[in-house]
DNA sequence: TATTGACCTAGAGTTAACTTCAAGTTCTAT
DNA sequence: ATAGAACTTGAAGTTAACTCTAGGTCAATA
């Protein structure tokens, strides 16, 4: 068992965010101790590694929550979470694709700018 | 020039916000009409283009709004704007590539969910 | 035993980027 | 001339995801 600060080390996350994301029920049923210190199971660390996971691919925290939510309804909600990356994933593929247009974008932007830029340069000679 | 209506069809921006972006100094020499009704230029379509452009990509309003200062101050700032879109290029490619990571870490999820199921379905049969 | 530092809670505050509201003014079409 | 749509303003409200505060409790050490 680790203590929230551990958790903390391990997973990056500010020990207030990790209360908040028990409040917000994110991962709710953490353990205490005898004197109410939470206590983070390696269970509990790996289900904050996906929700990092998910965090990370721009998955709103209540979307999360709601998976976190079948998970601990436990196996026969497993096809559902399948389906649920999937989608996850396809939305943040779409995403980068769109990304990367708009990045492309940039590029021209810049190359006017360098065109004007040696223009300008050209003048002040 | 163009309404403000018109500005909100060429850009896809509402009219909400774009009076925002004037009060927050993205584009804040919009002409009126005598009566007090913004008219956009052609040239403030094109600005609204640019800075679709670097919203698009993830600046900052602020850094926007900086840039676009550094574009009313005339072409000795070319050089600068120049540097500024080169280095706001290389973070978005590099949150590109990080993104690019974190979507294999679903990737792996997913696929351990997967193996999951199908072990939890020919359990069930 | 006393101190110190880590931890607890509920609730308030912050930030970015809008978005809505209320009340008034201007433009357009009949 | 007037109705109604479009526009104006300043200010308040919203949302997500934290982040901080205040006032306490718990645990380890001298």
């Amino acid at each position: 068992m680790y203590t929230i600060h551990e958790a903390c080390e391990k997973t990056g996350l500010a020990a207030h965010t990790l209360r908040y994301y028990e409040k917000e029920r994110l991962l709710p049923n953490v353990s205490r101790s005898r004197g109410g210190f939470r206590q983070y199971s390696d269970e509990d660390l790996e289900a904050l590694g996906l929700i990092c996971c998910l965090k990370n691919t721009g998955m709103p925290l209540s979307d999360i929550a709601r998976f976190m939510e079948l998970t601990r309804e436990g196996d026969q909600t497993l096809r559902e979470r399948c389906e649920l990356l999937k989608r996850h994933k396809e939305v943040v593929k779409g995403r980068m694709s769109e990304m990367e247009r708009h990045l492309e974008k940039v590029t021209h932007k810049l190359d006017h700018f360098s065109r004007m830029l040696s223009e300008y340069e050209k003048e002040m000679e």
